[in-house]
DNA sequence: CTCCCGTCGGGGTATAGACG
DNA sequence: CGTCTATACCCCGACGGGAG
């Protein structure tokens, strides 16, 4: 994606002062993040924190939502580094490894960009086309590259087409996102990052193996559909055989956090 | 010097919230 | 409701400053 910017909205050539200017107010945009939600920023706000003025703001932007919509493409612009983790060869040695990477690369592109990103979530949810574009722009090369990494280990079978690993992706993914999207803090006081960054690498592995187990059942055996589904099940023994409790349920501890 | 890009100040318009 | 007030939006024309 290119994220480079030519023109002001006049349609002016940008020289090196208004591409200085710019990039000013888009960092002054950014900090403002640290401590205003992405609604209540103003231009007049990012303007005056980028020692700028307002008019100079509409210059280059149309309104906040378009700002930070500049900041979401540089956002996505970030997950290189995740698909360089794709790029490596998986085996079902060390999927579980893969994943882990992949899920703290993740959470360090979000850690970088949560305001933006949750803004731009927002704004696709709403039906934004604009900003829907861009979170598909980022979701699609994911998914796909983490579905070829699943099926390069785990080939599609009679009961498990490319269009379910693609889904099996499409869920790691929204899984991944959605504890990504989390703010740390939340997260400590729950089960924590590092357990729970480890439980779901462990769940992509399971997902990914199940898939092939049942895969090989096939081969030499041309199973049910119930037969494939118990084969999946005694693949990841105890599972389900256990119940845990999350510490929200044993401490209550969201009403601990509120008195806090 | 001139030219042109970028910035600024001023002010009209729009919008939200308070209040009766 | 309507009115008042504060704030934000955003356009316009003038000015500043760097390059040639």
């Amino acid at each position: 994606m290119n994220t480079e910017v030519t023109k002001n909205k006049q349609g002016q050539t940008l020289g090196r002062k208004g591409q200085e200017t710019r990039a000013k107010l888009m960092e002054a945009a950014r900090q403002l993040l640290d401590t205003h939600s992405p609604v209540e920023l103003t231009a007049v706000s990012i303007a005056a924190e980028a020692g700028t003025s307002p008019a100079s703001f509409y210059m280059y932007f149309d309104d906040t939502k378009d700002i930070l919509f500049a900041l979401s493409e540089v956002a996505g612009e970030d997950m290189a580094a995740i698909h360089a983790i794709f790029d490596q060869a998986w085996t079902s040695d060390d999927i579980e490894e893969h994943a882990r990477k992949v899920i703290d690369a993740l959470n360090e592109v979000w850690a970088r960009h949560r305001q933006v990103l949750r803004f731009r979530n927002m704004e696709a949810d709403r039906g934004d086309p604009r900003f829907e574009e861009l979170r598909m722009n980022t979701y699609v090369p994911f998914i796909e590259r983490f579905a070829q990494r699943i099926l390069a280990i785990s080939p599609p079978s009679a009961t498990r087409k490319r269009a379910d690993v693609y889904s099996e992706a499409t869920i790691l993914h929204a899984a991944m996102e959605r504890l990504a999207a989390t703010e740390p803090s939340v997260m400590e006081k729950g089960l924590g990052l590092k357990r729970i960054t480890n439980n779901l690498a462990r769940v992509v592995k399971m997902v990914v193996l199940g898939g092939q187990a049942v895969a090989k059942v096939e081969a030499t055996a041309p199973a049910t559909k119930a037969a494939a589904v118990q084969t999946r099940n005694e693949v990841a023994p105890g599972v389900v055989k256990t119940k845990p409790r999350s510490r929200v349920e044993r401490t209550g501890t969201t009403k601990t956090a509120k008195a806090a």
